[in-house]
DNA sequence: ATGACTGATGGTATCAGA
């Protein structure tokens, strides 16, 4: 076959798609103003993290009546994710593997596609508060989190290594840098900002993954979550925690990168905000 | 100075979130 056939093959199925990932801290509550942004923000796939939500229970309806496919990984009263979109997978897959020394893990975090040559994960890192236990040694929790953390660490390795696209996105309980918080004093040793929770970010990125955000706005000051207490959201005691991580091959890709606050302001409104991006898929 | 929020759960107090 003549080579500017070949060319023309792979060019051609190429198109701009908006991705997303939102906290909705329960589908629920959230469904309807979720279906509103889908709409108004002209998304194409939505990864959604915190859905508390059994798969039996999820309001499919609402996203299938809104031309859209739901594909959910729930459990009981906490956690869960979900992706909607618009176009079609290739194949989809819950769960993040298991490493043989990882502790036992019933929740459910880690959703994973395919779509065209990309592979685009949704993902829900745990919180890892308290940092301290009684005994004054690491919390479980904070060891659950680094635990976990390794697991993604592991999966994001082997999808850098297939050498496709690789986008991961989601609600990752980790503000990078001083700038991505309103008053980093606050968040010193939290395990948001905790060293071991920003050295395991850091071996992410060490990987070739890009804070495609951060990229794209390397002076900017941005937050994707402001707590419900004390008037944070109209005070903008903000911090930043929902990223887009890209690696060379999808970050080749990005045409935008943004965050939209509108949603924060809504009545009944997530404490999170949705993160997006626009790539050539 | 004080208290200050939201959601899920056989629940009217507790857990979790961040």
């Amino acid at each position: 076959m003549p080579l500017h056939h070949v060319v023309v093959e792979r060019l051609l199925p190429s198109k701009p798609l908006k991705i997303a990932s939102w906290n909705v801290n329960s589908i629920k509550v959230r469904g309807p103003q979720v279906i509103d942004w889908l709409q108004a923000s002209g998304t194409d796939i939505l990864f959604m993290q915190e859905i508390k939500s059994m798969d039996e229970n999820f309001p499919r309806e609402l996203f299938t009546d809104a031309g859209y496919d739901i594909h959910t990984h729930g459990q009981k009263t906490y956690n869960g994710v979900a992706v909607a979109s618009r176009v079609p997978f290739d194949d989809v897959r819950r769960g993040l593997p298991m490493l043989e020394d990882s502790m036992d893990d019933e929740q459910a975090r880690y959703i994973e596609v395919d779509i065209g040559d990309f592979t685009m994960a949704g993902l829900y890192l745990p919180n890892g508060n308290p940092v301290v236990a009684e005994d004054g040694g690491m919390h479980p929790k904070l060891v659950y989190k680094l635990d976990w953390f390794k697991r993604l660490q592991h999966r994001a390795q082997v999808l850098n290594q297939s050498q496709r696209p690789v986008l991961l996105t989601g609600d990752f309980n980790i503000i990078p840098k001083a700038e991505d918080c309103w008053d980093v004093d606050k968040w010193r040793g939290d395990a948001l900002h905790h060293p071991e929770t920003l050295a395991a970010f850091q071996r992410l990125k060490w990987l070739g993954y890009t804070d495609a955000w951060r990229a794209f706005h390397p002076n900017a000051i941005a937050y994707s979550f402001w707590d419900y207490q004390g008037g944070a959201w109209q005070k903008d005691h903000g911090i930043r925690i929902d990223h887009v991580l890209t690696n060379a091959e999808a970050s080749d890709r990005l045409l935008e990168v943004g965050i939209d606050k509108t949603p924060r302001g809504n009545d009944r409104a997530s404490d999170h905000t949705p993160v997006w991006c626009r790539v050539t898929v």
